[in-house]
DNA sequence: CTGCAATCTTGATATACATCAATGGCCGAA
DNA sequence: TTCGGCCATTGATGTATATCAAGATTGCAG
């Protein structure tokens, strides 16, 4: 493992500071050392969507095409390593452990990404802006950060983007949950959980154990054959 | 590679039964053979959302956590391997090459993910519909199916769901491209591609050669702390 | 072929969110 | 400390899409 960092490049980005760009040839990949960065991409009439927040810890830049098809920048001052893809691929070669590694990596993208295209088809404004705090509450208590008076890294309309709303929708959807006793703000960016089941049960809105209705459960449970 | 399919069960399945189902315990990996699938998620107020349509030659079933987070059901006839996860593992263990592979799969899926992602946060529903025409055009064509006058395998109401929209504005969106003159329609389910590249640009709305005008050092002013 | 049921289409209305427009509060510079 | 600019919040209005409600097709069963 620490074999890979020896063919890192450490480099440091501040708030604003593009890492990897749209349409680039996709030779690098990237894993946050400390900060917060956002995956973007942008529409020909101006709208932008933030594919993911970047945590500590977290690797972007594996595509399976050419080319990037999303541009990456510092939502606060970052320290990134960068890895040549080739030099990674031989590493990989040679340690195959790591290719599990990366895989494990790669599938908790995926779920995280599935949770969000959930919340983007099906939730409304107020569940999204629930749904997201307790996203970032979460994703600190994993790094060990404070997770109950949280500092949130990104602006509201870095919030927007990600939940596609607007600046004033998210807004208004803070507002709500202050009014209803869940959150309470100190200043913009520091957010107290006042209730976190309450919030929870607003942003989280999976459905209860029978949800297949329309099918018959002739299949179930998949008895070993 | 044909080691793999050593340790798969072949299974059949019809329209609407289930392949995997949500909060199941996540032992085995799916590959889809014949026919068309839908990875679904349920909200608690009756909402769905469709994740993926999987094709012939996709795989579904990797997750990070213990449990799949979304059920898997047959919208047409479906042929699937199925693979115990165990074993799938103790495989790649002996056969590092088809870690890669799957890296490959995965990175694929999360490219596909994060095209949807964009769709649902930033496109009308025109745009929604064209580029899911456009969309399964394109996968058509790489399975060396007929690609121009397209068959959906799909209802709308399962566009609906993967689009984050109603049957009714789906339907609403098929007629107006009907009206356009970008598409004509044979029945519910057969699309002649009038226009292809009309009905590119209507649904493919990613920004042009210099994206981040707007990103100058100073687009995030909340400087430097 | 005929009839029925499912699903798609079309129309009328309601509503959540976007847009437009101030106002207000925080933070860094001087 | 005060000032000025950047965001966030709040308010008023507009609009795209959801919802409610009929019809119109399609395709299957008999």
């Amino acid at each position: 493992m620490h074999r890979l960092y020896e063919l890192a490049v450490e480099r440091s980005y501040n708030t604003g500071d593009i890492i990897l760009r749209e349409e680039q040839s996709a030779d690098y990949v990237f894993s946050i050392r400390r900060g917060y960065a956002a995956m973007v991409r942008l529409t020909s009439d101006g709208k932008r969507q933030i594919l993911a927040f970047l945590f500590p810890g977290d690797f972007v830049g594996f595509t399976s095409e050419d080319n990037y098809h999303y541009g990456v920048s510092a939502i606060a001052p970052v320290n990134a390593c960068r890895f040549g893809r080739a030099e990674l691929e031989a590493l990989v070669e040679k340690y195959p452990v790591m290719d599990r590694k990366l895989r494990f990596t790669l599938t908790r993208a995926m779920d995280a990404s599935y949770e969000l295209l959930f919340s983007l088809g099906r939730k409304d404004s107020l569940q999204k802006v629930a749904s997201f705090i307790w996203y970032v509450s979460y994703r600190h208590k994993k790094l060990a950060q404070p997770s109950n008076p949280i500092h949130l890294p990104m602006r509201r309309s870095d919030i927007a983007d990600f939940m596609g709303l607007t600046i004033e929708t998210v807004s208004r959807a803070f507002t709500v949950l202050k009014g209803m006793d869940v959150i309470r703000l100190r200043g913009a960016y520091e957010v107290e959980i006042v209730d976190m089941d309450r919030l929870r049960s607003i942003g989280v809105v999976v459905a209860e154990p029978a949800p297949y209705e329309r099918n018959d459960p002739d299949y179930y449970p998949h008895k070993a054959d």
